[in-house]
DNA sequence: GCCGTTTTCGGCCCGACTGTTTTCAGTCG
């Protein structure tokens, strides 16, 4: 077992012990515990076999023995035997927001509560509101949160869908009598929430392509199966449809499946009004049949079918009926942002606050992936749960970047750290750092963490505020919302949008596949206004890197090209960019003595 | 469960908000 595998079962244990009513600080020991073991830059098989795992802060006799178990053996008795003595759904409860350890003990203490469904039942039936401490609201709050889990249940994060999806396309593609294959439907036009996996391929055996789907690894159960279509349940909860078609179809078929609906429709009103039929079968010269085979217009491709239209190719991102079809009318569409464009992120942690690498690994990972920057901003002291940094620590970060891009320098490398801050943005509006410390770091990220309840003109004028200063590069995350989770913020994007294009303010596309944010809906004006964008990864581990992808998929999304987003510059360039706000809007120049 | 010591126990990271209370416990970031 390695150090990852050994910290999540400390994490579960806290988790267990606070349901337990234990001590909360004999919990939060172990939660530190987890994230020590996380942070170790050394394997954890080593430590133990040179005796070393007591010289770690935070490790004490107790735990040394627990991880030792675990690294040795692959097992834990002691968390064995608090699994088996707590329900699962008492976990699970603790998902529903405002129900804590200590509410779900009183529940299954109080009513025998053992299942989120139980617990909806009590707090429908008047049990909950009676019990001490709870009340009227707390049930009505308890049953929306389950009903809201409910409703996102089928649904899935992209970063979720994308990987399987992946896999399953490879796997066919091995297939011989798969000719052509592709994913379609919402996870093909790159949607930050998808529901079922939606692939297509194209075959003169349809039946045999549709046999081998079925019996692959991973698939829990085969939900149904036809002659040209098969559903499956893959392990972690998300369905796949597989459609097999011939090839003539494939394209037709590709078009129809990808969507959206909406898209479709006014795809299909256009073949009308050229006296045509398009339906996922093809293109047909007649407005009644639909599968006629010599009344077909012949297309290779998607492309061809766009053509035949009249229209310029739509990339599949786009096609979601927000004027893109008028636009592929008049021109070709613009080559959009690809994630190879991108050559760093201006938005990320290290484990000075609340990331798992020091920045020395950092540079050293990003460089490996031929980036050009890397950008270390790390939470400010409001943050406290995130472990922000003070002043004090924030120029000692300074210093060791410094230090590491001096180093690099020296190596005769291109690329560099970037220093900066995730500045809060305060209840009041303040910003958490004065400004002239601001001033001393490449690069300021202005985000809101707390006092998410303000009414939105609150929220709003603290945004602008942020904007309004000299020294904030960029906004992070503008709407806090986090996808099937948490509820954005009520908060005027638009007028924040407005702020920024009047002082040369950025806007974050927050590329975690939980954020998204700012959503792709709103790129369009906020480009139309002249703000620029930037991908940022907001990464917390190495491989959040990987989040440059998703994030341009997204940007696509909103035709978003590399002109639009700061990110595509070079270093040198992209530092003249990083002047030109301060330098714009003017600092007070220091009176000579 | 850890740590440090004014060394074997007492403290352990803060602040705001909500909904419950009528002074505060629980939750959240």
């Amino acid at each position: 077992m390695d150090k990852d595998q050994v910290a999540e079962i400390l994490a579960d244990i806290a988790v267990l012990l606070e349901l337990k009513g234990e001590n909360p600080f004999k919990s939060r020991a172990y939660v530190n515990a987890a994230r020590t073991l996380e942070n170790l830059s050394e394997p954890l098989d080593k430590i133990i076999s040179e005796n070393r795992l007591g010289d770690i802060k935070g490790i004490g006799e107790a735990l040394q023995q627990k991880i030792t178990e675990l690294v040795t053996t692959g097992k834990l008795a002691y968390f064995d035997e608090l699994k088996a003595s707590t329900p699962p759904g008492l976990v699970a409860m603790l998902d529903i927001p405002g129900m804590g350890p200590k509410k779900v003990k009183i529940v299954h203490d109080e009513l025998g509560i053992e299942t989120v469904e139980q617990l909806e039942k009590a707090s429908q039936d008047g049990r909950v509101a009676k019990l001490k401490g709870f009340g009227e609201k707390t049930a009505m709050n308890i049953c929306e949160g389950i009903a809201r889990r409910r409703t996102y249940a089928s649904k899935h994060l992209l970063s979720d869908g994308l990987p399987l999806a992946e896999s399953l396309l490879e796997t066919l593609r091995c297939h011989p009598d798969v000719i052509r294959c592709s994913a379609a439907g919402s996870l093909r036009r790159h949607r930050e929430i998808i529901g079922d996996l939606d692939l297509l391929a194209s075959s003169k055996r349809p039946a045999a392509v549709l046999d081998y789907f079925a019996s692959q690894p991973g698939i829990l159960n085969v939900i149904a199966k036809g002659e040209t279509k098969a559903s499956v349940l893959l392990s972690g909860g998300i369905q796949s449809d597989l459609r097999v078609v011939s090839d003539a179809e494939f394209p037709f078929a590709l078009l129809y499946f990808t969507g959206s609906k909406e898209h479709n429709i006014v795809m299909r009103q256009r073949a009308i009004e050229r006296g045509l039929r398009l339906n996922e079968y093809g293109l047909f010269r007649s407005k009644t049949e639909t599968r006629d085979p010599n009344l077909l217009v012949a297309c290779q491709t998607e492309h061809d079918i766009f053509e035949k239209l009249g229209l310029h190719f739509i990339p599949p991102e786009m096609r979601e009926d927000i004027g893109e079809v008028a636009l592929a009318e008049k021109a070709p569409i613009a080559r959009l942002i690809e994630w190879t464009d991108l050559k760093g992120s201006l938005h990320n942690h290290s484990t000075w606050s609340d990331g798992h690498q020091r920045p020395d690994d950092l540079a050293r990972a990003m460089r490996e992936l031929a980036l050009s920057y890397w950008a270390i901003t790390d939470h400010s002291k409001a943050s406290f749960q995130a472990n922000g940094l003070d002043a004090h620590r924030l120029r000692q970060q300074l210093k060791e970047i410094q230090e590491i891009n001096h180093r690099l320098a020296g190596e005769g490398t291109e690329f560099r750290l970037l220093t900066g801050a995730e500045v809060d943005i305060l209840r009041d509006g303040r910003l958490d750092f004065p400004d002239d410390l601001l001033a001393e770091l490449d690069v300021v990220v202005a985000s809101l963490h707390q006092s998410f309840n303000q009414t939105e003109s609150e929220v709003t004028s603290r945004l602008v505020g942020a904007a309004r200063n000299p020294f904030v590069h960029l906004l992070g995350h503008l709407t806090g919302r986090l996808l099937l989770e948490r509820e954005p913020y009520k908060v005027d994007q638009r007028a924040v949008i407005d702020a920024c294009a009047e002082t040369g303010t950025w806007i974050e596309l927050n590329s975690s596949p939980y954020r998204f944010d700012m959503d792709w809906r709103l790129w369009p004006y906020a480009r139309n206004q002249g703000v620029r964008c930037v991908i940022n990864c907001d990464a917390h581990r190495f491989e959040h890197a990987g989040f440059l992808r998703l994030g341009a998929g997204i940007a696509r999304k909103a035709g978003l090209t590399r002109e639009d987003v700061i990110n595509t510059l070079p270093l040198a360039q992209l530092r003249t960019e990083l002047q030109r706000k301060r330098t714009k809007l003017g600092r007070p120049t220091p009176r000579k003595p």
